[in-house]
DNA sequence: ACTCTGACTCAAGACGTT
DNA sequence: CTAATTGAGTCAGAGT
DNA sequence: AACGTCC
């Protein structure tokens, strides 16, 4: 669920902190995306007239790699390098949410096979798309692609969207490119939202800026966090009757949840049983992650015959379209060679409070020249 | 009057040709 | 048994 | 821009 609200938090209380930015401006930028989600939409948008999923000869889906192959390429037509960020195990504190959202997902799985069976397409269609879930084989699908074509990917320890957030403040990458407003709450200085769909279609790129959201609200980094698990995170329940207004108003009275717990009328605002706010804050102030100093982010020259091999030869794509996509991306890589404009980025001034990782922050400039680091490719960590 | 809940809805990609 | 979105929007209804 | 198609 992200954060509850969040968004809407943000353009009524920072509105300073939304840029509307042309799609031009961001050549050259370096975005970490989190690989799942995209797999996860790649799944659910990617069909035929059915609501049947792409498939090769042997039944196998290829939607996830139709939409992996392309997006990764239009972006890089735009001078936007992606970095693909997949998620590891989620933390034990996220079990008792995926629980219930599994509940859900039987019912629709239900109502998507008896539509089936009665041949009912337009029931089919909209229930199927509530069942897909991105497994293994989708993931290992992408990876394989991806290295085939030269981008970079990482396997985040847990949460892809705190891995993200940690390559942003590094500097390694500009942004973390994301619908999910939680990778402010883990810390990203900058969110791009609408990074995907911007040229398709006429949504123009935004982006928030983590710095001027603090300013806006008033808040420090730790405030923030607070207000962010008030709003309802995906780690514990929320206040029953706190919403948006009050949350901000709170904190900015009382600056933490133990203050506010304390000085609340626990009769009319009573707090949820045993409330493990404090884990979860936890969560978002020390996410485990690899540390981006340890993984080494490199864009190389796409195996256009490699690429032919596995999406033509195995998944049954057509051949020219292949072959004419990786030539697309064999130009603008040539042609961008070391993206200018990310080079010029300053790491935003990090905010007061966080506990871990305060050291880096130069390095964004440090880390152009050097390239060393272990093992040869980028991948590897665990 | 304002705020919040909860139940509900919807949409979700990209190419190439026309 | 190896998977568990999300955001945005609307509405009525109730609590403050 | 709309549309059929991608696999």
């Amino acid at each position: 669920m992200g954060i509850h609200g969040l968004s809407k938090v943000i353009a009524d209380n920072a509105p300073a902190a939304l840029k509307e930015v042309p799609i031009k401006a961001c050549f050259g930028r370096k975005v970490a995306v989190d690989a799942s989600m995209s797999i996860y939409q790649f799944l659910i948008a990617v069909r035929q007239q059915d609501g049947m999923q792409l498939t090769n000869e042997a039944g196998e889906t290829t939607s996830h790699l139709m939409g992996m192959l392309y997006r990764t390429i239009r972006m890089f037509e735009n001078g936007i390098k992606p970095v693909y960020v997949f998620d590891g195990k989620p933390p034990d504190m996220k079990s008792n949410e995926l629980k219930k959202r599994g509940v859900k997902r039987e019912g629709a799985e239900k109502a998507a096979a008896a539509a089936e069976e009665t041949g009912d397409t337009e029931n089919f269609d909209k229930f199927s798309r509530r069942t897909v879930k991105v497994t293994k084989e989708h993931n290992d699908d992408c990876k394989k692609l991806l290295k085939l074509m030269g981008v970079p990917y990482i396997e985040a320890p847990c949460e892809a969207e705190a891995q993200c957030a940690i390559l942003a403040k590094s500097g390694k990458v500009y942004a973390a490119g994301s619908e999910d407003m939680d990778t402010l709450t883990f810390g990203t200085p900058v969110l791009m939202r609408h990074l995907t769909f911007s040229e398709a279609r006429k949504m123009p790129v935004v982006e928030i800026e983590l710095a001027k959201v603090l300013e806006g609200l008033e808040m420090t980094m730790d405030q923030f966090i607070d207000m962010c698990i008030l709003l309802g995170c995906d780690y514990c329940d929320s206040i029953k009757g706190i919403g948006p207004t009050r949350a901000v108003s709170l904190i900015k009275e009382h600056k933490n949840i133990e203050t506010i717990l304390e000085k609340l009328d626990s009769k009319k605002y009573p707090a949820p049983e045993d409330w493990p706010y404090q884990a979860a804050r936890e969560l978002f102030r020390a996410p485990n992650v690899t540390k981006a100093e340890e993984l080494d982010v490199k864009w190389e020259a796409p195996d256009e015959e490699g690429v032919v091999a596995y999406l033509v030869g195995e998944k049954g794509f057509n051949e020219d379209r292949v072959r004419s996509a990786i030539q697309k991306l064999i130009k603008t890589r040539t042609g961008t060679t070391q993206g200018r404009l990310g080079d010029y980025f300053k790491p935003v001034e990090k905010p007061a409070g966080s506990t871990s990782a305060a050291k880096r922050k130069m390095d964004a400039k440090a880390a152009s020249g050097s390239a060393k680091k272990k093992g040869g490719s980028f991948m590897k960590k665990k």
